[in-house]
DNA sequence: GAGACTACATGCCTGCACAGATCGGCGTCA
DNA sequence: TGACGCCGATCTGTGCAGGCATGTAGTCTC
């Protein structure tokens, strides 16, 4: 299924600037684009005007297509997401993500159970009782399917779109934990048991106890693997005027 | 200072979207833009290709520009925030962003403790004496500015640069609150201690403290404003497939 | 009801004029 | 001689106008 021009010119230019094959600072002439990939300067200027609203270049007359450090990077544009997982920044971004998981989902929990309507949490039920059989039966792939619509379901029923939002990189970084051998081969009992409590809570509008359950399991998660990106370096760009 | 034609495009499109003067399922098509902004093609399409970007159309051949439901929109795009901070989701969005900054700044600030740079811990202390300084001397204005850069740098000091990102929209989420009289007419005094104890537990290195000090200040800010949007209906969109 | 047909809006390409930023040469002055 | 400032040449993005190609929606036919 061939894409159009302007996807594969925005996907072709921003992996390349994300896994760092086209340095920061780096600058390049829209004509160069258009042999490089032989499209026309439609399809170029549209992609760069794309790029440049992620915060991935800028353009100036006379100078070119600038390309700007990672700093200066939207991180949370999903098309930046998908191609620091991918390449080289993996580590930390999956690293960033369960960061903002660790913050975010017990307030996503106390959300849904103050605010969250009756056919979420048939749902979020349903989806602990799905996750305990397939944890327990040992079927790891549906496992993970249900893992993340279940923290979907979480974060959609908090009725909070920023959250709710977070979802698909979520659902990513728990793809990339699985790939990287990340996961427990065996779901623990006990995880199993928080996100019953979760489903519960939410369901039963007790919003202390549904932080306390999604903070348990947020615990763990942090323990599993906060020691495997520590040696990456961390970014700390100076706040902008 | 006349912006660019696209950028004006974008805002024009952009910001009429967002507040609702265009709806939802509204089709446009590219010819009405033209001759509505009195521009070229080109013009118009790479704006279309941005607001795409967005989530807040998207362009079909034989239909025309199609506009998404809010429930598609990034909410992290900074133009939707800024559209939206500006019109009639203002309320939801300062909503939103509060919930986020509760979940967050706790966890920043726990881990700004652990690996902040010497230099950020001694600009966190200074701030934090200025603020004393400021909020004692009654200078609200001077007040807000300080507080939006001793949080901005906290967010910084984590060394995660998605939370970093979060510090534009949480200044605008502070300047919205004190435009609509959100903030005590005179800073607390316990909520300069606590400002200080972040600095100081930062500075010293314990994470505890921290995020504990954090805590009681996104304790109070929820406390200050959580009822003041109880009434605004909440979204809850279904998790994609 | 299913398939072919047609109209239409976007996708993509190309040539042209303009604006603004950079760079180099030139002259002046200390 | 060297440093500074002015000014024009040049390069590149910005925007305009028009054209053909393509895929889809709606219609029409059988």
């Amino acid at each position: 299924m061939p894409k159009s021009l302007h996807q594969r010119a925005v996907e072709h230019l921003g992996s390349r600037i994300v896994d760092g094959s086209i340095p920061a600072g780096e600058v390049i002439v829209a004509a160069e684009l258009e042999s490089e990939l032989s499209v026309s300067r439609s399809v170029i200027r549209e992609a760069v005007r794309v790029l440049a609203s992620a915060g991935l270049v800028v353009s100036t007359k006379r100078v070119g297509i600038r390309v700007l450090p990672p700093a200066d990077w939207n991180p949370f544009d999903p098309l930046v997401i998908r191609w620091r997982l991918a390449g080289d920044g993996q580590g930390a971004q999956l690293r960033s993500l369960t960061e903002l998981r660790v913050a975010v989902e017990p307030m996503a929990a106390e959300l849904a159970a103050e605010h969250a309507p009756a056919e979420f949490c048939g749902e979020l039920l349903n989806l602990a009782a799905q996750m305990r059989h397939a944890g327990r039966s040992g079927d790891l792939a549906s496992f993970l399917e249900l893992d993340i619509r279940f923290h979907a379901m979480v974060l959609a029923a908090s009725g909070n779109e920023m959250f709710a939002n977070l979802a698909n990189p979520i659902a990513e970084t728990l793809r990339g934990r699985t790939e990287l051998g990340l996961m427990p081969e065996h779901p623990h009992e006990e995880a199993l048991a928080w996100h019953q409590g979760v489903a519960d809570a939410i369901s039963a509008h007790e919003p202390h106890r549904a932080r306390e359950s999604m903070e348990l399991i947020m615990r763990r998660t942090n323990e599993e693997i906060c020691g495997v990106w520590a040696h990456k370096p961390r970014l700390f760009p100076q706040p902008r005027a």
